[in-house]
DNA sequence: GCGACAG
DNA sequence: ATCTTGTCGC
């Protein structure tokens, strides 16, 4: 595949100060600044490992903990689960989550130890205002091919999809089709499946409807969500400052 | 100006 | 996301 024997490496540096400024306006633009580097084609090889992210939150919200899980494609059995915690350092602002979950997010797929084959998270991808939702941030930062699935809506009109597991009608805003609402479960309310990054909207629909289990959404969801579960209750008890980037701290890592 | 608004 | 009890259904 690649000349130069590994996989593509991330353009720009997750770790760059300027990709993580501190107010809303500033975010937007280095939105508008990555919006260019997201691909919409597939580009992917053979998936064999599927990872998922998922974040939670401390009761007060002072840190955002972020689990990411590795499982096999074949059968969707858990690999590997990494769960991190990081200092909450933006708001949650619609159209900015972002800024608010990848820094954790990233620190987890870290933590994971192996480069999954494809990304699925929680959250929007291209159906988003700016088409950068978190999911394609991701895929950007990460050089990874990511989907994203949203169980509610931020962006775009559809006409509801049939009644049937399967079912499905395309998201649009602004006169583009920005993601597909599918059918996950008979009767049940649809998801929100769009392209994150280096995967097509089909493929993604396809892979998502792979992914299923007797629930609502896709299986590597379910679990990262679980896992995310797991994080310490309550207002965090005095615990020392990262000032240095540091991963903040992290627990259940699996390994061979 | 008004309503909508992922996790 | 988080705070929350019971309840309806497979």
């Amino acid at each position: 595949m690649d000349l130069d024997g590994h996989h593509d490496a991330p353009v720009l540096d997750p770790m760059a100060s300027e990709l993580w400024p501190t107010d809303p306006a500033a975010a937007r633009a280095v939105q508008e600044r990555l919006r260019g580097l997201v691909e919409r084609d597939d580009r992917f090889g053979p998936v064999h490992r599927v990872a998922a992210l998922d974040a939670h939150y401390a009761a007060d919200n002072s840190v955002t903990w972020a689990a990411a899980v590795l499982l096999d494609a074949a059968d969707m059995t858990l690999l590997r689960s990494a769960l991190v915690c990081k200092p909450t350092r933006f708001p949650y602002v619609p159209g900015l989550l972002s800024f608010r979950e990848v820094p954790a997010m990233l620190d987890s797929l870290a933590m994971l130890g192996e480069r999954p084959d494809l990304v699925v998270v929680d959250g929007h991808g291209t159906a988003h205002p700016r088409r950068l939702g978190i999911a394609s941030h991701v895929g950007v930062l990460s050089g990874l091919p990511t989907i994203g699935v949203g169980k509610s809506l931020l962006c775009g009109r559809f006409v509801p999809p049939g009644p049937t597991r399967g079912d499905q009608s395309p998201l649009i805003h602004r006169h583009e089709v920005v993601g597909t609402v599918l059918r996950t479960r008979d009767g049940i309310s649809p998801v929100f499946v769009s392209t994150g990054h280096r995967v097509s909207q089909e493929s993604a629909v396809r892979l998502i409807l792979g992914m299923l289990g007797r629930y609502r959404l896709p299986e590597p969801t379910r679990i990262a969500d679980a896992v995310s579960r797991m994080h310490p209750p309550g207002p965090k008890a005095p615990q020392a400052e990262r000032t240095a980037g540091g991963t903040g701290r992290s627990a259940l890592s699996q390994s061979d």
